[in-house]
DNA sequence: TGATTACGCGAGCGATCACTCGTGTTTGCC
DNA sequence: GGCAAACACGAGTGATCGCTCGCGTAATCA
């Protein structure tokens, strides 16, 4: 089980090509899918002989194996980044901006991470990544809102609260991913927000105003 | 543009085929998605031959443009039997009970519909079909909501908040047919509704009280 | 009962796809 | 400059897929 039993010298072009046809491949993946998408095209599209494609990766399903462990990579970079103590200790409105600005921007950066992510046709290896990544996003919900709820939530109910936030959050990324970049994808961000807000404020022991149908929160805070 | 140039004449057994191979059709592309799947692969789940298949159905796309035109053409007719005049006099609890449930039921029932009209990579024609259902379902959203804030929304927020509620409750739904039968469905769809009333019910004057972290509304109401 | 038509089969055809290989070019190192 | 290795090419190869076709069976009607 030797890790790398060629490791192959590359040289700084070769480097490049790999960029390039990753890219290549993020594009066409997300345009027509895993499946439907051909290795001619992929090497079309990066401006290379399906010959050059073929040095740098050993089959189809490993551009979409580097392709989304790279995007796994700086996802997870960016949880680091996202959930801290600091954030951890923000008033909610506060929270919830931290945790969604970051995502929403690596999302709409980056489409290729949902459809590689998303597909019902991608390789099972992709899938596991998909899986872990995902298992360990939503620890980190967990503890968010479990360090938080008031009255403390029982497992049973806090697992359900966080799947919850973590799927109506994707739900609601989609719509803002869909948006055309401007004012309409900010004003989703914004409806987003609101959603999240209104459901988890009771849980941690928030009340929402009545008439407050258009402001997240009350006036006086940061927003 | 004749619509049917060769009504065929069907026996029994040939209608009773159809379903069957619509059926196995079903089942294979919501496991691998469109492309992924072969005709020779459907033909194999319904016990049929390639020959047979082609009998009923000129070509693969053939197969899921009637199959995604049967379940849109069923989901249609919920639509007419969800968005009464009767159910949008509701209160917002009920109402979100009369509009969720029988969505989600249809959902749990033909997993293939979601798995057809996420898909990126189903025919032309599927999405078309999508675009439509998705554009009349959200008109309906929009009446419904349009008709019970409190204060009125201008055109521009009521559209914003119809998408949301809708892009929101399609990420709760997957969630909801991603969980195994039984009560941890029953209590994901539980946490659905609350996450539509507790964003919903600022939008039509409703207070969300503090506290009430564990109960959807008010106790004296019937659920 | 015989004629007609729908139903059913599965080997096989052409097209396409993932992938290879022989050959030529560029780069790094002495 | 000379050599080895990495890079680049694109026609070609075997496999697979969508789909056909010829032939046999079952149902319907006269």
């Amino acid at each position: 089980m030797s890790e790398d039993p060629k490791p192959r010298r590359r040289q700084a072009r070769g480097e490049r090509r790999i960029s390039q046809l990753l890219q290549a491949a993020a594009d066409v993946f997300c345009a027509n899918g895993y499946t439907a998408t051909s290795t001619n095209a992929i090497a079309r599209e990066a401006k290379v002989s399906p010959g050059t494609l073929y040095q740098y990766f050993p089959n189809k399903e490993a551009i979409a194996i580097e392709l989304g462990g790279r995007l796994v990579h700086e996802m997870r970079e960016r949880h680091g980044r996202i959930f801290t103590p600091e954030n951890a200790a923000l008033p909610l409105p506060e929270l919830i901006d931290a945790v969604l600005d970051p995502m929403i921007e690596f999302n709409c950066l980056n489409p290729a991470f949902l459809a590689l992510m998303h597909g019902s046709d991608v390789p099972g290896r992709i899938a596991e990544e998909h899986d872990e990544l995902h298992a360990s996003l939503l620890s980190q919900v967990r503890g968010l809102i479990g360090a938080r709820a008031v009255p403390p939530l029982p497992a049973d109910r806090l697992d359900r609260v966080a799947d919850m936030a973590f799927a109506v959050f994707k739900g609601g990324l989609a719509l803002v991913v869909a948006a055309p970049e401007g004012p309409a994808r900010e004003a989703a961000v914004e409806e987003l927000k609101k959603v999240m807000y209104r459901y988890l404020a009771p849980v941690v022991g928030e009340a929402v105003p009545a008439g407050a149908a258009g402001a997240l929160t009350t006036p006086p805070t940061t927003r």
